[in-house]
DNA sequence: AATGCTCGCAACCGCGTCCCG
DNA sequence: GCGGGACGCGGTTGCGAGCAT
């Protein structure tokens, strides 16, 4: 889907006298364009690429374009919950590290991740009045976002895309590894509380050496389906000879509800959320 | 209907790293 | 070892869409 936007063309100065860059938006000639030429001679030089196909564009945005949204494995639409529940994940364990991130999330890219992270979680920080890399603000997404989310991965299973993730078996992402280290968010207590409106058998974590053999996963068991998030995922590459499924799922009830969740949840009581930080503080 | 504001996201920019001669 | 080009990453910006007033 190409923005209806103004495509705005500008010169470079500092390369004027060679020729005109273009900026700005792609139009749907230009898509065309680096599509044919990606596709008859490989990614990779991509100034080269830009030069000989034509295109009035630096190499970088040619590379950009294509990584971004041409690829024909990027994969459109709203992220799932699953997918957000990794990246909140994989953001606790390594911070902005985006593209690593998206090493993790088939078909998502590091801009993408990064845009989500930007617009939808540092708001909900912000509207809390924390940082969002404090630990309150890593607390508060352990007590109510993750078990929200995994809420939602059992209710709406369609909408949780497990074939593209680590949650479908222990096959996946990870290898079995031994490993020491805890993740910020799962691993303090290995348990979470129920989210504040769940009104059946909330989601556990459990430390695999007490529940499986599975040694550095996670077991997650819901009345209804079980998965394991594991732990492991810091040193591994992804396994993405498996097919991505694409869920383009267009913005729906739940893409709305979910990106208040947070305020409704708290319903802007910073003090309600730190009593319930406190309860969780406790183990309940 | 008009205007202003906010949000989401595509694209740009600067910088660091890698690779090759 | 050094210099330059290519590439990749993370931060930032700009703009259209949608919502509120």
């Amino acid at each position: 889907m190409i923005k209806d936007r103004q495509v705005r063309s500008t010169s470079n100065s500092s390369n004027e006298d060679s020729f005109d860059l273009r900026k700005g938006p792609w139009t749907l000639e230009e898509d065309n364009l680096l599509i044919h030429h990606v596709t008859s001679h490989g990614e990779g030089h991509w100034n080269a690429l830009a030069k000989c196909s034509g295109l009035k564009r630096t190499g970088k945005s040619c590379r950009l374009r294509w990584l971004n949204y041409l690829k024909p494995d990027v994969k459109r639409g709203n992220l799932s919950p699953h997918e957000q529940l990794l990246i909140l994940e994989l953001h606790a364990k390594w911070g902005n590290r985006w593209s690593k991130i998206a090493e993790h999330l088939p078909g998502r890219t590091d801009n993408e991740i990064k845009n989500y992270w930007r617009t939808r979680v540092q708001k909900q920080a912000r509207q809390l009045k924390v940082d969002s890399n404090s630990r309150e603000f890593l607390e508060a997404i352990r007590s109510f976002w993750i078990p929200r989310l995994l809420d939602k991965m059992e209710q709406c299973p369609s909408l949780s895309s497990p074939s593209s993730s680590s949650c479908s078996s222990s096959s996946t992402i990870l290898g079995k590894q031994n490993f020491t280290s805890s993740s910020p968010l799962i691993n303090q207590q290995q348990q979470y509380l129920p989210s504040l409106n769940s009104k059946q058998e909330s989601p556990r974590f459990y430390s695999s050496e007490n529940s499986t053999s599975f040694n550095g996963c996670y077991h997650l068991e819901t009345s209804s389906s079980s998965c394991y998030f594991e732990e492991s995922l810091r040193e591994q590459p992804a396994d993405f000879s498996a097919p991505v499924e694409s869920q383009d799922m267009s913005m729906s009830e739940y893409e709305m509800a979910e990106a208040n969740w947070f305020t409704d949840q708290v319903a802007g009581s910073i003090d309600e959320f730190w009593q319930f930080t406190k309860i969780d503080d406790v183990g309940i």
